[in-house]
RNA sequence: GGGCCCGUAGCUCAACGGUCAGAGCGGGGCGCUCAUAACGCCUUGGCUGGGGGUUCGAAUCCCUCCGGGCCUACCA
């Protein structure tokens, strides 16, 4: 048994978010987990709410509400959609808690302690108007390279130029539309990552295993033009942690916060504390999963991110382990996914283009969703959402070939033998040859899963389960029922036990089918199949079952077709 | 502008520089009749984006062009 510490980027808070965000991150994050836990592993699974920033706040004030109170409730919204999708979250925390708080000022008095903090006077464009420091996007006005008028502060979208806020021709406020901009002076912290430079280089050419995505934005970042640059970790806002507090190392910053990405990824280990708080445990309880001195030294860490989270959870927060010159844990192992792009776009949740969690769940179960968007997860390059593919996807895999078999073998006992696993007779060589195959492409399931190769597991379960529906196919009992009794009666024993394998098997990807298919059985045993005959006699003659209803519906044409025209344009 | 990733069958994807480039879906045929008109078997289908090069051997490595995507440090 090995112990296991997985996190999931955390989503922003600003809204719900789309498929695209899900696949990206938590749900391959929970697959793994429930992988894990599944074979007898200790397993802390972390995410939570990403609460500051200027577009929390902005978006707050769009709702008319206090920045704290919108935070929360969305919070709540964001929450109960992770437990429809059945998210397995061993806690789900937010970064505006106060265990974050104390953690972030904690490790930015460490960094300045080691010399890793600047000061650095700036000039800033301020908008009385607004009442708010204008980051570059939030400045739109004229491009002077193409005349385009909504062209923002850092890069016109219509000729892709990169810009500054100053060459805009007639710039306003992006929010209000103010235009009484004016430059103002303003004070802030810069983590100086540039001295750790070599330290990250070394440790991340380390890491051989990782994805190529994974190490080749990190390498990029390290040795482009001059390197790695430092970054400023506070902004002028109100809603964040203070960098102002009792014992920091500077003077002077009342009024600001720390910048949402420094504060965010130090969520993973306050996070971590909110679980033991929630539970009443004390500190040691989650200080084994992150201090390498108190007991973290045998702990696999794995994070799960979209690729645009890269930079920030290889160099970022890196540096501010490293800076910190505490022994906190650092990540063993980065998967990063690309995008899931929606009918020929993007997926946005600023533009409300998709589709997002709510709806998809007002749709149908979970687990349809799950299935599809694992066994599509964008691994190696952006991937394309259809409700062509969805439709003949989610029929063919989860109701033709699994669903319909948990059909025909509950149905074909229930009218040959009755609800009860039936006795007599014996397999054959037909039977140990399924055993043999199931063994062999189990363990190459769990190969798959244990590299985290989504895709690759999902093809391999599927190739499991018909497996089952080749050996029915071959055994036919039907027939042999008729002149053999005893020996049709051992092929559908078989058969049942199939199920109770197949739900075991499944429970990482389609976690409320297996616990159906598991209580139509009457069964409560989720023991792992390291010794599949052994697996496959688990049921034994007398065992009463139930015949479920239909597993997995289809999703008829008509269906998809309206679908397909409802989420065609903006979610209003 | 710079960097990175991707381009393989109608579709979604595989293939440590090494048997004939493979699966699933779709198309065609056969079988089965337990089952959600479900299942199984067979079959169809590719100049691996174009062009050059390295190599005994290239989908794979190099160059170049074309197409798509992402990042480029103040959105997160």
């Amino acid at each position: 048994m090995a112990r296991h510490l997985i996190t999931s980027a955390i989503p922003y808070i600003n809204g719900i978010k789309h498929l695209g965000n899900l696949v990206g991150s938590q749900l391959p994050a929970d697959l793994y987990a429930r992988y894990l836990r599944a074979r007898g592993h200790e397993v802390m699974f972390i995410c939570a709410t990403d609460e500051h920033g200027t577009p929390a706040e902005l978006a707050a004030a769009k709702a008319g509400k206090p920045v704290a109170d919108y935070c929360a409730e969305m919070h709540a919204v964001q929450k109960t959609l992770a437990e429809g999708f059945r998210l397995s979250f061993d806690h789900f925390g937010r970064s505006s808690s106060a265990r974050n708080h104390a953690l972030t000022q904690h490790f930015a008095r460490r960094l300045a302690e080691h010399g890793l903090i600047a000061e650095v006077t700036e000039q800033q464009v301020y908008s009385p108007t607004d009442g708010r420091f204008l980051p570059d996007r939030y400045i739109v006005g004229t491009c002077p390279a193409c005349g385009y008028a909504n062209a923002r502060g850092d890069q016109c979208e219509n000729c892709t130029k990169q810009l500054e806020p100053r060459d805009l021709i007639n710039p306003r406020s992006a929010i209000s539309g103010a235009t009484d901009l004016e430059v103002r002076t303003t004070r802030h912290l810069y983590l100086r990552q540039s001295l750790l430079r070599d330290r990250l280089r070394a440790w991340i050419t380390s890491r051989t295993d990782w994805p190529v995505l994974s190490t080749s934005i990190a390498l990029k970042w390290l040795d482009d033009g001059e390197g790695l640059q430092d970054r400023g970790i506070t902004r002028d806002l109100t809603w964040g942690v203070p960098v102002q507090f009792p014992g920091a190392p500077w003077q002077g910053m009342e009024g600001k916060v720390f910048y949402v990405w420094f504060d965010a990824p130090i969520e993973y280990i306050a996070g971590t504390a909110e679980w033991a708080d929630a539970h009443g445990l004390p500190d040691a309880a989650w200080r084994r999963w992150w201090r390498t001195d108190e007991g973290a030294n045998d702990v696999r860490y794995t994070q799960f991110m979209g690729k645009d989270n890269v930079p920030f959870h290889t160099l970022s927060f890196p540096a501010t382990i490293l800076g910190s010159g505490e022994p906190w844990k650092l990540v063993d192992y980065i998967k990063s996914f690309n995008y899931l792009n929606y009918d020929g776009g993007q997926f946005s949740t600023s533009q409300g283009r998709g589709v997002f969690m709510d709806q998809a769940l007002a749709l149908l179960p979970a687990d349809y969703w799950r299935w599809w968007l694992l066994s599509h997860a964008p691994e190696t390059s952006d991937t394309e959402f259809t409700w062509e593919n969805f439709q003949v996807s989610v029929n063919k895999d989860l109701a033709d070939v699994l669903g319909n078999l948990v059909s025909r073998v509950t149905k074909f006992c229930r009218s040959k033998f009755g609800e009860a696993v039936p006795a007599g007779g014996e397999g054959g060589p037909r039977e140990a040859g399924l055993a043999a195959d199931l063994a062999a492409r189990i363990r190459a399931y769990e190969g798959h899963l244990e590299a985290i190769e989504v895709r690759k597991a999902a093809a391999e379960l599927r190739a499991i389960w018909v497996a089952g529906n080749e050996y029915l196919q071959a055994a036919a009992p039907w027939s042999v029922v008729k002149t053999d009794p005893d020996t049709a009666a051992a092929q559908t024993r078989l058969a049942l036990n199939l199920i109770r394998l197949y739900a075991v098997l499944s429970r990482p990807f389609i976690p409320d089918a297996a616990e159906t298919m598991m209580a139509a059985l009457g069964c409560t045993d989720w023991t792992w199949p390291d010794d599949v005959p052994a697996a496959l006699a688990i049921l034994s003659p007398g065992h009463a079952f139930a015949t479920p209803d239909v597993l997995f519906r289809k999703v008829t044409d008509e269906e998809r077709a309206d679908w397909q025209a409802r989420f065609s344009g903006t979610r209003t």
